[in-house]
DNA sequence: AATCGAAGGATTGTTGAACAATCTGTGGAT
DNA sequence: ATCCACAGATTGTTCAACAATCCTTCGATT
């Protein structure tokens, strides 16, 4: 029914063509391009922008133009506090059984993507996993921030090519900790999640070709 | 060394005006007055929105308008959530000396504005003992965060009129929570600290005047 | 008298053009 | 090779215009 408006539809247009990888960390959005390709005015384009800054999906240099994104060493490790901070209490909360359920079904996705051997599908399932985690908050600023979050990872994870390995080798972990939400002991789910973001971060941080700082 | 832009600093003087409470929630912004008020020009004033939006400071009505951003009874739920969530993970990180130092300034800042019956003082105290908490966890994410949040409830105790019984009534939690951290034990510390939110909730649900479901 | 609907005015959403300010890169002078 | 000036391009900002939408008022109808 809500119309969205016209620098909405132009910052959802390159909010996908980030997600898809058509446009690479570190180009260059020149506006007036952008602004002929969608056949919109260059002002709105600079609406559009303003919004995915606010996302950092993009940066902006005074005077020189907006880039797309690219997370450094440091910026890895910053988002995954955010992570930690978000998903485990999240956890915590335990959620209602339709909130459990839609973690379980994140699972099962995961779990066909898999066998499917479709890594794509396997990285989005697991967006979906730590999405519904979140979701068990409850909070609407809960999901915006782990929406940026995973918009944010997903522009990082097409820099680095991930392998299908990478998730893969986490399938049985989401299940694990799957259960352990299921028998209704969120705190152990809580510690898995925990172990599992660490992890995570450290393989990440590796493909990243980075020295981590063992802290 | 960085100037900045016309638009930032149109957000910035309708940021100190949101945080001194000359713009009260619900009031509606008019373009074309605050363009012809601050002699810039509407597209300018918009981006400005925009932004301002996107720390919801404002709320953007399609055709409409954008107005002044008023939390409701399940907005202060909500912002609790995002709260409990970011400072007692923060706590749990610990900190180094001298970010535990910066807790206690803030802490000896609200006493000296206790001492001078200045509330208005008191309540920034407050809010810089809840950002030196965040900033903790070392990361630029979570203070901006933070920082919205923290300009969020800003905008509410202005709606409420808190009177000055309201923050002095924290100042010995604030005293215990630093002190457990001072005494290297961050997880006593967040431990009080997730309390003193619980009830700082309660407190705040009541002032609203809402029938607040127990959860 | 109350309800409904249609004009009118006001504000937003968007465009297009224009210009100053700033950055980038090229080429020449030393 | 280094430095400086200049030209080109892009951004930042303004202005003016117009369509779309909303709110209000006024009038017509029941």
């Amino acid at each position: 029914m809500a119309v969205p408006s016209v620098a909405e539809r132009v910052a959802d247009e390159l909010r996908l063509q980030l997600a898809e990888g058509a446009l690479l960390p570190g180009a260059r959005l020149t506006e007036s391009t952008i602004a002929e390709n969608l056949g919109v005015s260059r002002n709105t384009v600079r609406e559009a922008f303003a919004e995915l800054a606010s996302e950092r999906l993009v940066v902006r240099h005074p005077n020189r133009g907006v880039f797309v994104a690219s997370l450094e060493a440091g910026d890895v490790h910053d988002v995954y506090t955010v992570r930690r901070a978000i998903e485990v209490s999240a956890m915590r909360a335990g959620g209602s059984p339709e909130d459990v359920a839609a973690v379980r079904a994140a699972v099962e996705e995961g779990k066909r993507a898999a066998a499917a051997g479709d890594h794509e599908a396997l990285g989005t399932a697991n967006q979906h996993f730590h999405g519904a985690i979140v979701a068990m908050a409850g909070s609407p600023r809960l999901n915006a921030i782990m929406g940026q979050v995973l918009a944010e990872m997903r522009l990082f994870f097409h820099k680095a090519t991930v392998d299908a390995q990478f998730y893969q080798h986490y399938l049985p972990e989401n299940e694990a900790i799957c259960l352990a939400l299921e028998s209704g002991k969120p705190d152990r789910a809580a510690d898995l999640l925990l172990a599992y973001l660490d992890r995570s971060e450290d393989n990440l941080s590796e493909v990243h070709g980075d020295a981590a700082d063992a802290e």
